[in-house]
DNA sequence: AGGATAGGCAAGCGACTACTTGCCTATCAA
DNA sequence: TTGATAGGCAAGTAGTCGCTTGCCTATCCT
């Protein structure tokens, strides 16, 4: 559960959550595109690689190879642990 | 909105949210007194008043000074931006 | 086979973070 | 007023993180 907490404390890696639920299946080099065009977001492909490394760890992002593409998929199953941890709701100062 | 998930990625501030949310509006050293006892958390004062402050820069939590006592409550509002901004449903690798 | 494409591994560096230490302010009780 | 309680401010330090650089492996196409 750390690791979840760990991968969404970064805004590159927000990011590419968010261009991955746009658009799913998206390979490395797709990534690294959709944030330079999109966002301006000027790292390096291992930067991108390693941030992809970190997402699949915590299992935000589940990948499947073919051939010599690997492609990239949104996994929101371990978001729900947050919301059933904590109540998503407002205070209650007595 | 980085704040929050700033604040998340840290072990103690995570058990500092779960104690809140068992019992509200605990103050620091009622705090400190229940990380040392109830996990095995052997920080000091001033470290786990650190960790409230990005707390409650965050949102997370909110507090309320009454004389030399300050009260802690938790306020899960933020939290409802994660589940907004990805689904927490599982993927769909076609 | 040979080049091009898609990705991986590992070391090094700068910046940030959690934590401690030391001292200070404000409130309450005797 | 004096002491004790509750908390705040700031500097220093060790460890972690994001990123780059350089080189390597695997797959596809002609």
């Amino acid at each position: 559960m750390a690791d979840v907490f760990r991968a969404l404390d970064d805004e590159t890696r927000r990011l590419i959550l968010d261009e991955l639920v746009a658009r799913n299946g998206q390979t490395l080099f797709e990534i690294c595109g959709v944030l330079v065009s999109r966002h301006g977001v000027s790292s390096t492909r291992q930067a991108i690689s390693q941030h992809l490394a970190v997402l699949e760890e915590a299992g935000l992002v589940v990948t499947e190879r073919r051939g010599r593409s690997k492609f990239h998929y949104f996994d929101g199953g371990p978001l729900t642990a947050i919301t059933r941890r904590w109540p998503a709701t407002g205070r209650d100062p007595s």
